[in-house]
DNA sequence: TCATAATAGTTAGTGTACTAACTAAATGGA
DNA sequence: TCCATTTAGTTAGTACACTAACTATTATGA
């Protein structure tokens, strides 16, 4: 009776996880390059296209990533004119974010890369479906702070 | 007959894949912490627990890192003690990577690890695997040119 | 054999992503 | 009202992770 090697890095599904998150975004990079942006910068751009604008704290929850983490990214979207930075006229502490004319426009060519990316992923809209729900699964399992 | 926002940041599996990957790693921490370990440098243990010494560049291979990337890592890893680096008898260019005495013993520790993640996962085996199995097909997909 | 190509790592530069420590502004009792 | 607390961002420091450019060593083929 062997025991499986609870060990081995195969079986790691910490490792699949950061292994397939970046090789995906990776697939990003060249479809995003023609627009000036990382992936990071995407989402945040998707985030906006939603709604903007709003603040520097209510992307950093939506994106569940720090504040410290979104602030120099979002001087990069300025610097590139996808977005303004303004303080709040209403609470000087907060940072709305604008889109700008240039940032509004992009979404007509962003609209064609979710079908372009996942037509290299060569798997069924149900298993997209079906990972991307597990994953959020794993999500909440994982943030009980949240 | 309302479509689809195929832009919803909700929408991406690429954002579920990044966020389910940061939450996962961010719970290896507090583990990973006493054994001075990040989880990347764990990753590589995990590597050299199933074979050493190997090479920086076996190392990369299996870890889907560029070379680059590794090296710096590595560092770190002697610098903390658990391995050692020293060029191959054989071929000067090569990097051989070796455990210490310390970067040995941790695996008994490390062998609680799994199975304390998986617990706060609340997730059966089943869809652990599931899961798993949909990642490295993901892996694959994405990694045409490997 | 000897120049050329291939291979193995390293370094520099850019961009996340985190924690901890900080500043500034707004809020909320006493 | 006014001081303590909370809230919103920023900055500094560490660690990945990538590409591009580099050095050093080994392999190869005319």
């Amino acid at each position: 009776m062997t025991e499986p090697n609870v060990l081995a890095l195969e079986n790691q599904v910490c490792f699949a996880l950061t292994v397939a998150a970046r090789t995906t975004v990776a697939l990003y990079k060249p479809i995003l390059e023609p627009l000036g942006l990382t992936h990071p910068q995407y989402l945040v751009m998707l985030a906006l296209w939603e709604q903007h604008p709003r603040t520097l704290r209510s992307l950093a929850e939506v994106l569940r990533l720090e504040p410290a983490t979104l602030s120099p990214l979002l001087k990069r979207l300025e610097a590139t004119g996808h977005i303004r930075r303004e303080r709040s006229a209403t609470d000087e502490r907060a940072l709305q974010v604008t889109l700008t004319e240039h940032g509004r426009e992009l979404r007509h060519i962003a609209e064609t890369i979710p079908e372009r990316v996942a037509g290299t992923l060569e798997m069924s809209p149900e298993t997209l479906i079906a990972l991307r729900d597990t994953l959020n699964e794993v999500i909440r399992a994982t943030s009980a702070t949240r």
